[in-house]
DNA sequence: CGGCATCCCGTGAGATACTG
DNA sequence: CAGTATCTCACGGGATGCCG
């Protein structure tokens, strides 16, 4: 199916006004996506919450590196954007849960095409890189 | 086939080592590619590439509000990534032909998927902000 | 526990000017 | 035509400390 004619799907193959308005490029939704999926930490939250809900702290002890800060901000990104849900239980003290809402889940579809296609092919684009460091 | 139950595939799916060690997250090819494609300009240039071989000045008109500095620097590292191929003929004044690389080609392929869900679920993300914004 | 406020720094990215 | 060189600024993101 997939063989030497690789053929190029849907909108990126959709016609484009050219040259491309900023404004349409600014507003489109793609653009949106990619920047909220490009972000340091917005997709490995997304996977861990896509195979169970965490509770905040949980969540920063489960990912080595990451800020309160960052985790926060994130986290409120998602939520923003309706791709993750904050539940606060009225406990003492305080529990919150944090959920992969059903669009957070959609996404999941896609971003696990593209991090297969990154797994795959990884090694060549080391090698493109190495490549290019050569003297 | 994608019905109620949303299946999660493949490596997004694939267990992880808990706490998430920042190495790995850093070294992590998706880390890569995500960081990549989220950049403000690569994946669009990639779609024009997509259609054809463009020369350099042809596409910085061709996007309205992309910088030479950018176009060059944003080109540069699709090269050095091995997914655009800069072609120079020595003709004179000098042209430079640019075009998607085999591998730039099959990674338009999940980066449509992907386009494809922001296009369909675009409307519930500007919802879900909406929502948000409300007094 | 689950945050928010503040300070600080590296880099993504634009504007402008110059070159082979 | 196809770039390089500077300067500049905004913003992503980390460190630290305080709060209900």
């Amino acid at each position: 199916m997939s063989d030497t004619h690789t053929d190029v799907p849907s909108v990126v193959s959709a016609p484009l006004p050219i040259p491309v308005p900023l404004e349409e490029h600014q507003a489109c939704p793609v653009t949106d996506v990619l920047r909220r999926v490009g972000d340091r930490w917005s997709v490995l939250i997304m996977i861990l919450l896509g195979k169970r809900s965490y509770r905040f702290n949980e969540l920063h002890r489960s990912i080595e590196g990451i800020s309160q800060r960052m985790l926060t901000r994130t986290l409120r990104g998602l939520e923003h954007d309706g791709l993750v849900s904050r539940t606060v239980h009225p406990t003492n003290p305080p529990t919150v849960e944090y959920d992969l809402t059903p669009l957070g889940r959609t996404l999941l579809e896609p971003l696990s095409a593209l991090a297969d296609w990154a797994v795959a092919h990884g090694a060549d684009i080391a090698t493109a890189r190495e490549r290019h460091a050569a003297p």
